[in-house]
DNA sequence: AAATGAACCAACCGCATCGAT
DNA sequence: GATCGATGCGGTTGGTTCATT
């Protein structure tokens, strides 16, 4: 793979804050021809500017569907919740919180909530508690090393399992986007036409609507087949039947609601993440062959706590279009981690 | 009011990835 | 399959603002 020059080093390139007028030009420009090609649109609208400069300044300021200011309970939420379950994937976790930039997302999470959970000896890396959180917090209730022991398992389980729920619901998804979207000719020209896609999008609206047209008159079994083809390595789909077989606890056989929106969260892991998702499975078949039947089932008690608390999360922030998340949502941190009550 | 440190956030930097050739 | 150009992404930096002494 070969480097791209860096644009920055061109010569007479302003950096640093934009002014005024440069927001004024660039949105000006925007406004009339959208932004094309990054590279070729400074010299266009009389920027001095590099064009990855002019995309960061349109994606995290200019952009009319941007909401600033303070994070609502709500958002702080979602962004914790989302953070356990993709890590500093600020991309993906920005698609879930509308209006809000993965570069703003970032910030607030180093700036806020990392601290925030430090402070509650919760590591922010793992969401897990750390080893030497103070006395009170969850890991001293005398489980600690034990719950250190099963917790690469207890992760690599959640993470797989989830990511099988999601390619599930995602079959199930493509048939209901197929019957409600129109062609997808028009709805992708309608897309970019609007200009309404977000750049932080993993996974655009346009990409959405081919991708689900694709299995549109299709049952459930060949949309999942297709999703599973698309979005998945062969040897997912051997993963998926034995940890179907292990992981069963989300029991929402019919498909309704619950889960859609967990499942494009998931979405973005199943791409992105495959390689990774292979290792730990190996990982996890490894450990679990290896592991006491006692503590394999202890350990799956506590995934299906924590999986359901971020699926009332996620799913209650989709059931209803104001996020509020107050009512089944976990508003006690400490669930991101917790095992079932009185485990240990 | 001035000095200092902490907090915040816009912007930069460089690597990863993707599509075209 | 190799290479190149363009864009996306996440980590980091540095300037500005706010709070405290």
């Amino acid at each position: 793979m070969g480097r791209s020059p860096c644009c920055e080093k061109e010569a007479g390139l302003k950096k640093g804050p934009w002014t005024p007028e440069e927001d004024q030009k660039l949105l000006a420009f925007i406004d009339q021809h959208g932004h094309g090609c990054w590279r070729s649109l400074p010299a266009k609208a009389g920027l001095r500017r590099c064009g990855k400069s002019c995309r960061l300044r349109w994606t995290n300021y200019l952009r009319p569907d941007i909401k600033r200011g303070k994070f609502t309970v709500q958002e702080e939420q979602t962004i914790i919740q989302l953070h356990a379950l993709l890590g500093n994937r600020w991309s993906a976790i920005a698609t879930h919180l509308p209006k809000r930039t993965d570069n703003e997302i970032k910030n607030y999470w180093n700036t806020h909530l990392k601290k925030r959970l430090a402070k509650m000896g919760i590591d922010p890396v793992t969401h897990k508690p750390r080893a030497d959180a103070p006395a009170g917090a969850a890991a001293s209730s005398g489980g600690a090393a034990r719950y250190r022991a099963a917790a690469h398992l207890s992760h690599t389980a959640q993470w797989e399992s989830a990511r099988l729920e999601a390619e599930a619901r995602l079959a199930r998804e493509a048939k209901l986007r197929a019957l409600a979207s129109p062609p997808p000719g028009l709805a992708t020209a309608a897309a970019a036409a609007s200009g309404l896609e977000s750049p932080t999008s993993t996974l655009s609206f346009s990409e959405s609507a081919q991708l689900f047209a694709a299995g549109e008159g299709h049952d459930d079994a060949h949309g999942a087949a297709h999703a599973a083809a698309v979005l998945t390595p062969r040897s997912y789909g051997e993963a998926a039947a034995a940890f179907a077989e292990h992981h069963r606890f989300v029991g929402d056989d019919d498909g309704a609601a619950p889960g859609l929106f967990l499942a494009g969260v998931l979405l973005d892991c199943s791409v992105a993440a495959g390689a990774e998702a292979e290792q730990r499975f190996a990982a996890a078949s490894t450990a679990a062959e290896a592991g006491g039947g006692e503590q394999q089932q202890q350990q799956e008690e506590e995934d299906k706590g924590y999986w359901s608390s971020i699926l009332n999360m996620v799913n209650s922030s989709m059931s209803s279009s104001s996020s509020s998340l107050t009512s089944d949502a976990v508003t006690d941190p400490a669930m991101l981690y917790l095992p079932a009550a009185g485990e240990f």
